[in-house]
DNA sequence: TTGTATGCGTTATCAT
DNA sequence: ATGATAACGCATACAA
């Protein structure tokens, strides 16, 4: 307790002179700077940040908006911010909006009541314009695809990535496809959507709107659709699936019920999580935990300079046995 | 932006007429209460947190402490305390220790500057002392047995389920049982290795000290566990295991190499996450994100009144197919 | 019901 | 190299 006042008064200086010893400011005797310390010490001074953070007007921390805390994806896309953002002495601020638009707006106000310096935003729920007339408010960056010169992205090409798994599909002789994928909006979601479509018809593979599958998120979701998938009249012979999780409760399903993975059915898988590895999922390695990462360097990046960057990182499929 | 006298101004009242309508406090006429709120929507007017924070003395915010955010029991964990916290409009600030001593005294150092108001800590790397230190500065909950009279806790009997688990393995003719676990130290892994020796020497059922294998956080670890455990010269015939994802890893590992999961090896798992029902996985429901909400609730006693609360929660063996 | 004055703890400006 | 003092934006005790 106590504060810079008290301070001064026991070191003998002024309150001025505390604060750059506490700052570590140049063009302070080595003798108050010691008396400062001291004095500190002996009443286990620690700065208020409330007060520093009203003063600069800032507060070196900011929101990482996610809809979900407790799946893997979310949580390796916060532990690369986590990491990123301790180099910094930057605190995280977490709002797990469950994809309720009310949430995010309340991110998004704490940027404008600058309780943060930035959002870094993995997957919205509210429309692009809500989100963008806050771009004044603070540093915004988005984890997807968005053409705003206003705010930094960074993020996966979800219709390359779902152009190459067709192809790779048919190249294995599947020749109708589903897919399984988290939302039917949202932008990732809207660019899987038109991939499937726009590929299935170039390479003569078959897709159907009752193939795709949303609201996957869980292993159990992955059970379900798998009891969906089997009471289909006409049934897909692979599956692209949008979480490895997912695709882990697909296949089990699927083995347990007689079904063959991938004879009778194939899984394209997507994350690349440990999981895959383990059960053998077929699976493009989404490189979560450097979304991550980036997202946090473009923060500060945008914090010195406003510097805007759109950038993309590569996915890759890595073959296992579920195709 | 701008401030709240610029509002007064706006609306032709004083700053407190403004402070007192932009808290909903009463005895305002309603002229004033509206010509406020219209300034407030003709300048886009948003309150400085910080202002507030400093002003209040406090922040509405509590830190949570964490060695790793990428493992599903946390993510769990974090998700129950968010759940809570959104009711009371508190936000979240996430410390992820990486068991590292000294990123969770920064966190602790936070609580003294009033950063945050409080501290929830799932598992800790410092000894107590060093938190226990910290108390007066803020409300300090932790998820572990800890006989301390200022402090709340919230936890499971770890010691009750270890010897749980020990008959029933021993019930179903396991005679020999090894144990993975998280750390050597800490107070959860002390309480399960009492138990592990204890029991085992109580029920005549073979314990070694080579038979604890600790560091098991991941499938991957799991996988290699499993390969530590075919080494063995004389080897456990079941292991109890204090992770789904840790027993997932070798469980699949083992029936690849030929196993038989429980034949030649029976696991007991532990926290009951979605993936133990998926691969049938004998497992202790351990009810996390139950423990995550009450921590948060225990937070908001201690703020009001300085109620501590000491509380036990239950766990379960979930009977599946791998004991 | 309304307003004035003061405090919260720090940093920054401007002198000296 | 050092120190007074004015912000920063809000809440509240006290007065009216």
């Amino acid at each position: 307790m106590g504060n810079i006042r008290e301070i001064a008064k026991e070191a003998g200086v002024s309150v001025t002179t505390a604060s750059r010893v506490l700052n570590h400011h140049p063009y302070v005797s080595v003798e108050k700077r010691q008396a400062v310390w001291a004095a500190v010490e002996r009443l286990n001074y620690t700065k208020n940040v409330n007060a520093v953070h009203l003063s600069n007007g800032k507060t070196n921390s900011v929101g990482v908006v996610l809809p979900f805390l407790n799946l893997p994806y979310y949580g390796e896309w916060l532990h690369g911010i986590a990491e990123e953002a301790l180099k910094y002495g930057t605190s995280l601020q977490v709002f797990q909006t469950n994809y309720q638009k009310s949430i995010e707006i309340e991110a998004l106000q704490k940027l404008k009541s600058r309780q943060v310096d930035g959002l870094i935003i993995a997957s919205r729920a509210n429309e692009w314009d809500i989100i963008s007339s806050f771009e004044e408010e603070g540093h915004i960056i988005i984890c997807e695809r968005i053409d705003d010169p206003q705010v930094s992205t960074v993020y996966i090409d979800h219709y390359d990535v779902f152009k190459k798994g067709i192809r790779m599909l048919k190249d294995h002789g599947y020749d109708s496809i589903g897919v399984c994928i988290h939302r039917r909006f949202g932008t990732n979601s809207q660019e899987r959507i038109k991939a499937y479509f726009t590929e299935c018809e170039m390479l003569q593979v078959k897709g159907r709107e009752e193939w795709i599958f949303t609201d996957c998120y869980t292993m159990k979701d992955g059970k379900e659709i798998f009891h969906k998938w089997q009471q289909l009249q006409e049934r897909p012979s692979a599956l692209i699936v949008t979480s490895d999780q997912v695709a882990a409760g697909i296949v089990s399903e699927a083995r347990l019920k007689g079904i063959e993975v991938p004879g009778d059915l194939a899984i394209l898988s997507s994350d690349n999580h440990p999981i895959a590895e383990i059960i053998n999922l077929t699976s493009i390695d989404i490189p979560v935990r450097k979304l991550g990462k980036r997202s946090f360097e473009l923060f500060i990046e945008n914090t010195k300079g406003n510097t805007i960057i759109h950038e993309e990182l590569d996915a890759l499929i890595v073959k296992r046995g579920t195709v």
